[in-house]
DNA sequence: GCTATTTCATAGTGACTGATACGAAACATA
DNA sequence: TATGTTTCGTATCAGTCACTATGAAATAGC
């Protein structure tokens, strides 16, 4: 019954705007900006789009935020799909931190992570945006805490290697370079405190 | 000719709150909920006080988050003098870690750090306040590197002991670390993500 | 052209934001 | 008690917040 896609509509006047292209842009300023202390209009002068047709599109500032944080997420599911094509679970987490490293100091786009820092905190309005950060957050975790485990499987990692802590580490490092970037660190930096939390690994190592 | 302390009024009504005694609620309240996303009406409810006397007492809400900020630092400013005094460098930064850990799942206190969360991001009109706190942080990373640099020359560590990298990892894991609490992190879950960020340290002893 | 449908821009809604003007109240000194 | 000084509570400021009512404009089908 999900319907995958939005028919195309038959009458009416068109859309004078791409949506996903005012998507990006709004994900964009939630990046730069974070969800609460970004306002409408803020919005819609990024987007370049009036407030009735944001609402229209997508409804409230929520859902619109929520839709643009799957879209941020969604550049990171490739990094998901890279990390279980990995040869190696110790691999797949290296080359995560190291792609973390560049995407939070990329030129064209925000510092940091949208994750970390567009709901690190905030009103009581707000908890059901900061639930669904951290819903997203968890499941990277735990998708790293099963790579791990089918190394162990695999016996590429010692039997008695800790998933959980490797994987709550990975995502401690990863949110913490966020805000590293944030406080200006170059992509040199973030890059080799990505390679030097991936030392800790040594002990597990078969 | 600075003065250290506000010299006692000889005249006129007297205050009727602890000043120190409302600017640790504030605190409190900018902790758990952020520095714009706390309004004055909020500080007002958790200090009881009116918003006369808190901007009498204050200045504004920019002056009252940094006095705030600064008395939540002065709390880690403890764990800096543990660190100075710690026998090494990698014991220190273990302790600091360790002091996080159990600093952001206090049962008396909002999860995880001020520092960390409390302006993550915000608007334009906010860039001072995130630059403080960035200073801040780079005032514990400084010390961190210095106390690593003195166990280098006393050969405590490795010559080629990356310094700035290690700091800059220690740094990461504490504010990563604050967002795990945030997220539901148990203290136990905390501890261990920080003791297994210090085997990261052994290929660095001598 | 005519109608139905959808989106457009204009202009606003009440509620909240950070910050204050004002006069009464509470103290020390005389 | 009288005076000067400071803080008190009340009531309010202009501005911004997220959001929307309304009617004109732009399309498809007839």
């Amino acid at each position: 019954m999900k319907q995958t896609s939005i028919p195309p509509r038959k009458t009416g006047r068109p859309l004078s705007f791409d949506r996903q292209d005012v998507l990006e842009k709004a994900m964009l300023e939630f990046w730069e900006s974070g969800y609460e202390t970004t306002s409408i209009s803020d919005l819609t002068a990024a987007m370049g789009v009036t407030a009735p047709s944001l609402y229209a599109a997508f409804g409230n500032k929520k859902q619109l935020f929520l839709e643009a944080m799957r879209r941020y997420a969604g550049d990171r599911a490739s990094l998901g799909q890279t990390m279980s094509e990995a040869p190696t679970a110790q691999k797949a987490v290296a080359e995560m931190l190291r792609a973390a490293a560049v995407l939070y100091t990329g030129d064209t786009t925000p510092r940091g992570c949208l994750l970390a820092s567009a709901a690190a905190t905030g009103s009581p309005d707000a908890a059901e945006v900061r639930a669904a950060v951290a819903a997203e957050r968890r499941e990277v975790r735990n998708i790293i805490v099963r790579r791990i485990e089918v190394d162990i499987a695999q016996e590429h990692l010692s039997p008695d290697t800790p998933a959980t802590v490797l994987a709550d580490l990975a995502i401690a490092v990863t949110q913490g370079m966020s805000i590293l970037a944030r406080d200006g660190a170059n992509r040199q930096s973030l890059l080799a405190v990505a390679e030097a939390a991936m030392t800790c690994w040594a002990i597990s190592e078969v």
